[in-house]
RNA sequence: GCGGGGGUGUCAGAGUGGUCAAAUGAGCAAGGUUGAGGGCCUUGUGGCUUAGUGCCUGCGCGGGUUCGAAUCCCGUCCCCCGCACCA
C-alpha cells in the first residue's frame, strides 16, 4: 500500500467535498475548538508543531463525529518582529518573508491531514484584518480605555531606533555587539487592562482550565491588600506602597526605582554624577536581567521623613524595585525582609528589629538574613505588644486617621503597553496636528494602510516613509504627521477567534449573530507559555467588547487544553538551531503520516512533554500494517458474546478516553482490540467498521481507504461515533477467556523450562480454593457498588482488624449486602471447568499431547495441595 | 529572585491512596518461520527461588501520616518552563 497515495486522494476527496466545511444553519449543537494562533515561523513547521495541531485535530473530528457541528478554524498571526528581522538581516520585505511562511504552513498542515475549514483562514498581516484592530482600537480609546504615558525602551544610538528586549544581547545592541544600549523614556500607548483587574480575577474561577494555569493567572493579576504611606522627601509628599504597614518604625532607608520617572528630582548637585554612572551601568530595561543582577544601589542626597517616628533616613536608588510596581519606592525594613537586608549589607546601613519571633531575640548585629516570620512588634512606640498582622490593620487606620496614609489594593497586573517602535505591525490610528494636537483617525478614513514600500535598518521605516508619516488633519484639515507606532501583535491574537466566526464580514469586524452562534471557543489548545500574557489580553478584551455592546458572553475560552512540548531524541526542544528538528515530510515519507499521527499520539499524554524517538515509531509502523493485514481476514456474519463484549467494552473505554483527551490509552485499547481480532479466525463485519471509524481521528486516510475497501461508498469522516451498549458487555467471558489464554501460556512456559519440546500428558488439576480469584472479583462487583475506601473505613471501626491488613480482603464478602452476589461468582467455577474442557480438544491440538482435567479432590497427587487459586495446575509427564 | 511544572524499570512513558513488580511501545535475549539477513510470530526481560504458589528489594534522596504510599504531608537535591518590546 502506497501511503502517500492515499493521503494525497483522500485530502483531495474531502476538500472537494467540502466536508470540514462549518456552516452556521445546523440541526446540531455547536462545538468550537481552536488551537492557539500560531506564528509562522520561516523555518516552517517541525513535528513539534505537527503534534499540536494533530492533538486538536483529533478532537475536532471525534467531536463531528459524535454528533456535533464543528468550527476548527486555523489562521496566521502573521505581524511581528521576526519578519521584520529578516527584513533587517537579509533584506527580505516582511511581507513577502511571511506570505511564503504562510504558505509553507499551510501546505505542511494539509499533509498532516488536519481537518481545518480552510474557508476561515485568516492571516493578521492583511488590512481586512488589521484595519478591524485599528476599529477597536478606537472604540477602546473612546470608552477611555486608552491612554499615554512615558515608559522606559531601550535605544541602540547606531540603528537610531527602538530595540526590543529580544534585540538587546548583554546591553549590546544586536547588529552593533559594541555599542552600549541606552535607555530612553518615550510616550507610550497603554491599554488600561487593570480597569477590569478585578473582573478577571473573579472570573478565573468560572473557567473549566487545568488548575495551575488559573493559579498562575491569579499570582501575574497579583492582587495585594496594602497600605499606601505618606512620607516626606524635601518637603514633597511622596507616596510609597506597603503590604508590611506593621514594620514601619523598621524602616532604615528608602529605595526608588532606578527606572522611577521623577527619580532625577531627588539627586542633589553632589550626587549628581554618582548617579548618573549608576543609570549607565543598568543596561537593559527587562525585569529578568534587573533580577539577575546583584542588589545595587546608590545615595540619591536626598532624605526622607518617616511620618511616624519623624526619623530621618536616606533615599537610594536602586536596581532592585520595579518602577512599575505598587510606586516605583519602597520604604526598606532590612530586618524583615531580604532584598532590604542584603541592600543594607552591602551599604553598611543600620538594620532596627522591629518584631520579635518570641522563642529568641533577634540581635541586628548578629543576623544573618531577615526574620521575615510573624511576632510581637517591638521598637514601635505605641504599637509595641501587637501582633504583627493585627498591627499591619492599627497602624493602617492611625494612619488613616491621622491623613499620612491610606489602605489600598494593589495589583501586580500592569497597564498593556501597546506601542511598538517597529514597522512590521499594525499602525495606530492617530494624527499628530500642531493645532489640534493628537486626534483620531476617523472611522470612515480607516484602514490606514501599512506602506509597502519602506527603508529597513536605519531608524524607524514608518518614520522615514514621508508619504505615510505627512498628511492632513481630520480635524483642521491642515498639516499634519501620522502616528508611526504600531501595534503590539498581542493585540491581533486577542480576538481573532472571534473574527473566525464571521471571518469574510466587510461590514463590521464580525456579525452579532454569528459571534453568538459560535463562541465562546469550547475547547482552546495551546501552551503553558501563553498561561499569562495572551490568555489575559484576550480575557480583558472579551470584557471589554462586551461592554461595548458587541455580545453578551464573559469569558472567550470555557475549556482549555495544555499541550505537552515534543523535545528531540537528544531531550531538547525541538530548534533549528540545535539541529535536532524532525520535519514531518521526512518521516512521512519513511512511514506515512498516519503512523506519524499514531506514533505522536500514542507515545505519552497530550498534554506531556514528550521525546520523539525514531525507533518508536517503528512500532506504530508496524502496527499499521497489523491494521491492514486484518482485513484480509475471513469476515463472518456471526458473532459471540466474547466479540461483543471486547467490541462493546472497547468503544466504551475509548469514547471516554478520547472525550478526556487521553489519547494515548484510548490507542492502546484499539490496538489490544487489533491484537484480539487478529487472533480470531473470524471477524465481523460491523467488528471491522467500529475499529476504523474509532480510529479514523487518528489515522484519517488510512482509515478511509479500508473504509472504502470493506465496500462503503460514504467517507467515514461523514458517520457517525459508533455506540455502545452496556448490555453486550459480560465481564465474564473475558474473565473465563483470560483463564484460559492463562493456561495456554502456563503449558508454553512449562515446555520452555522443562526444555521439553514435546509433552506426553498434561493434566490440570482444578484447584478447590478459588478464593483468591473469588476475593479479586468479589472487590472488582465492589467497587462497582461501594466506594472502596468507605468499605475500608467501616472495617476499621472494628478495632480488632487493625493489625491485620491482609485478613480485610477476606471479610469484605461479609460487609456486602447485597444477597445473590456471591452465589453468581461461585457458579462460575463449574463454568470456567467447563470451559476449560470444552477447548480441550483445540489445546491437545496445538501441543500434541493428551489432556487430562480432574478437579483437586477427585486427585491423589499431592502436587495438587499447590494448584494455585485461579489457575489450574498442571503435572507435566 | 518571583511564579509554575516535573524526577517511575535499559529507554520513551502509563499509573496520583488498596486488584502494582507496575499498562503500552522501543530495546535486549531465547525459540519458531526463512537458503541467510530483514521482516513476521511466540515467549522472556528487578533479585532470590519454584514446574506453579512464595519471599526480598523497588517509583530522585531523607523523614512522617496510614491497616496500606509511586500516589498524601514535611524537609532536601536535581531538571525544565514563564516573567510583560519573542510570539
Amino acid at each position: 500500500m502506497d501511503f502517500n497515495e492515499i493521503e494525497k486522494k483522500w485530502q483531495k476527496r474531502w476538500e472537494l467535498a467540502n466536508v470540514f466545511e462549518a456552516k452556521e444553519e445546523s440541526k446540531k449543537k455547536k462545538y468550537y475548538v481552536l488551537e492557539m494562533f500560531p506564528y509562522p515561523s520561516g523555518s516552517g513547521l517541525h513535528m513539534g508543531h505537527a503534534r499540536n495541531y494533530i492533538i486538536g485535530d483529533v478532537y475536532a473530528r471525534f467531536k463531528r463525529m459524535t454528533g456535533w457541528n464543528v468550527l476548527y478554524p486555523m489562521g496566521y498571526d502573521a505581524l511581528g518582529l521576526p519578519a521584520e528581522n529578516a527584513a533587517i538581516q537579509a533584506g527580505k520585505h516582511p511581507k513577502i518573508f511571511t506570505l511564503n511562511a504562510i504558505k509553507n504552513f499551510i501546505k505542511q498542515q494539509k499533509e498532516l491531514g488536519l481537518s481545518y475549514d480552510w474557508n476561515r483562514l485568516l492571516k493578521s498581516c492583511d488590512v481586512e484584518y488589521y484595519k478591524w484592530n485599528q476599529y477597536f482600537f478606537l472604540k477602546l480609546y473612546k470608552k477611555g480605555l486608552v491612554y499615554r504615558k512615558k515608559a522606559p525602551v531601550n535605544w541602540c544610538p547606531e540603528c537610531n531606533t527602538v530595540l526590543a528586549n529580544e534585540q538587546v544581547h548583554g546591553g549590546k545592541c544586536w547588529r552593533h555587539t559594541d555599542v552600549d544600549v541606552e535607555i530612553k523614556h518615550l510616550e507610550q500607548w497603554f491599554i488600561k487592562t487593570t480597569a477590569y483587574a478585578d473582573e478577571l480575577l473573579e472570573d478565573v474561577e468560572k473557567l473549566d482550565w487545568p488548575e495551575r494555569i488559573k493559579t498562575m493567572q491569579r499570582n501575574w493579576i497579583g492582587k495585594s491588600h496594602g497600605t499606601d504611606i505618606y512620607f516626606k522627601i524635601n518637603n514633597q509628599n511622596w507616596r510609597i506602597f506597603t503590604t508590611r504597614a506593621d514594620t514601619i518604625y523598621g524602616v532604615t532607608f528608602m529605595v526608588i526605582s532606578a527606572q522611577h520617572p521623577k527619580l532625577m528630582e531627588l539627586v542633589s548637585e553632589r550626587q549628581k554624577k554618582e548617579v548618573e554612572a549608576f543609570l549607565k551601568r543598568i543596561k537593559s530595561t527587562s525585569e529578568k536581567d534587573i533580577e539577575e543582577l546583584e542588589k545595587d544601589g546608590v545615595f540619591t542626597g536626598s532624605y526622607a521623613i518617616n511620618p511616624l517616628t519623624n526619623e530621618k533616613v536616606p533615599v537610594y536608588a536602586g536596581n532592585f524595585v520595579l518602577a512599575e510596581y505598587g510606586s516605583g519606592m519602597v520604604m526598606a525594613v532590612p530586618a524583615h525582609d531580604q532584598r532590604d537586608f542584603e541592600f543594607a549589607k552591602k551599604y553598611k546601613i543600620p538594620i532596627k528589629v522591629v518584631i520579635e519571633p518570641g522563642e529568641y531575640s533577634l540581635n541586628p548585629e548578629k543576623m544573618s538574613r531577615a526574620y521575615t516570620g510573624d511576632g510581637t512588634l517591638i521598637n514601635s512606640g505605641e504599637f509595641n505588644g501587637l501582633n504583627n498582622r493585627d498591627a499591619i490593620e492599627e497602624i493602617s487606620k492611625y494612619l488613616e486617621k491621622k491623613k499620612l496614609g491610606k489602605r489600598t489594593v494593589q495589583y501586580k497586573l500592569r497597564d498593556w503597553l501597546i506601542s511598538r517602535q517597529r514597522y512590521w505591525g499594525t499602525p495606530i490610528p492617530f494624527i499628530y496636528c500642531e493645532k489640534c494636537g493628537l486626534v483620531p483617525v476617523p472611522e470612515k478614513d480607516l484602514p490606514v494602510v501599512l506602506p509597502d514600500d519602506v527603508k529597513f535598518g536605519e531608524g524607524n521605516p514608518l518614520a522615514t516613509n514621508k508619504d505615510f508619516v505627512n498628511t492632513k488633519c481630520p480635524a483642521c484639515g491642515g498639516s499634519a504627521k501620522r502616528e508611526t507606532d504600531t501595534m503590539d501583535t498581542f493585540f491581533d491574537s486577542s480576538w481573532y477567534f472571534l473574527r473566525f466566526t464571521d471571518n469574510k464580514n466587510d461590514k463590521e469586524p464580525f456579525s452579532k449573530k454569528n459571534v453568538t452562534y459560535w463562541m465562546p471557543v469550547d475547547t482552546y489548545i495551546g501552551g503553558a507559555e501563553h498561561a499569562c500574557m495572551h490568555l489575559i489580553y484576550a480575557r480583558f478584551f472579551t470584557k471589554a467588547l462586551r461592554d461595548l455592546g458587541y455580545f453578551k458572553f464573559d469569558e472567550p475560552f470555557t475549556k482549555l487544553y495544555n499541550q505537552g512540548m515534543l523535545h528531540g531524541e537528544d531531550g531538547h526542544v525541538m530548534s533549528k538551531s540545535r539541529g535536532n528538528v524532525v520535519l514531518p515530510e521526512e518521516i512521512s515519507k519513511r512511514f506515512g503520516i498516519d503512523a506519524a499521527r499514531f506514533f505522536l499520539m500514542f507515545v505519552a499524554a497530550p498534554d506531556k512533554d514528550v521525546l520523539w524517538s525514531d525507533k518508536g515509531i517503528q512500532g506504530s509502523f508496524r502496527f499499521v500494517h497489523k491494521l491492514i493485514s486484518l482485513f484480509d481476514k475471513k469476515k463472518s456474519t456471526e458473532s459471540d458474546s466474547l466479540l461483543d463484549t471486547k467490541m462493546h467494552k472497547t468503544i466504551r473505554e475509548v469514547t471516554m478516553k478520547i472525550e478526556n483527551f487521553q489519547y494515548n490509552l484510548a490507542l492502546i485499547d484499539l490496538m489490544e482490540f487489533v491484537k484480539f481480532l487478529s487472533d480470531r479466525e473470524k471477524v465481523t463485519k460491523k467488528c471491522l467498521e467500529n475499529l476504523l471509524l474509532m480510529l479514523s481521528p487518528f489515522c484519517p486516510h488510512l482509515c478511509e481507504e479500508l473504509w472504502e475497501k470493506l465496500g462503503n461508498v460514504e467517507m467515514a469522516v461523514t458517520q457517525n461515533w459508533p455506540e455502545y451498549d452496556e448490555k453486550k458487555i459480560d465481564e465474564r467471558a473475558e474473565a473465563i477467556e483470560e483463564l484460559v489464554s492463562g493456561l495456554r501460556s502456563n503449558i508454553l512456559d512449562i515446555q520452555r523450562l522443562t526444555k521439553k519440546k514435546r509433552l506426553r500428558k498434561i493434566t490440570l488439576i482444578i484447584a478447590k480454593d478459588w478464593k483468591s480469584k473469588l476475593m479479586k472479583s468479589i472487590k472488582k462487583e465492589l467497587e462497582k457498588i461501594y466506594d472502596v475506601g468507605e468499605i475500608m473505613k467501616n472495617i476499621l471501626k472494628n478495632k480488632d482488624l487493625k493489625d491485620h491488613s491482609k485478613d480485610i480482603q477476606k471479610l469484605l464478602p461479609k460487609l456486602v449486602k447485597k444477597p445473590g452476589l456471591i452465589p453468581r461468582i461461585v457458579l462460575a467455577q463449574t463454568e470456567e471447568e467447563a470451559e476449560i474442557n470444552k477447548r480441550k480438544d483445540k489445546l491437545e491440538k496445538e501441543f500434541c499431547c493428551e489432556i487430562e482435567v480432574v478437579r483437586e479432590q477427585d486427585s491423589k497427587e499431592t502436587k495438587a495441595k499447590h494448584a494455585m487459586p485461579g489457575k489450574p495446575a498442571i503435572i507435566v509427564e
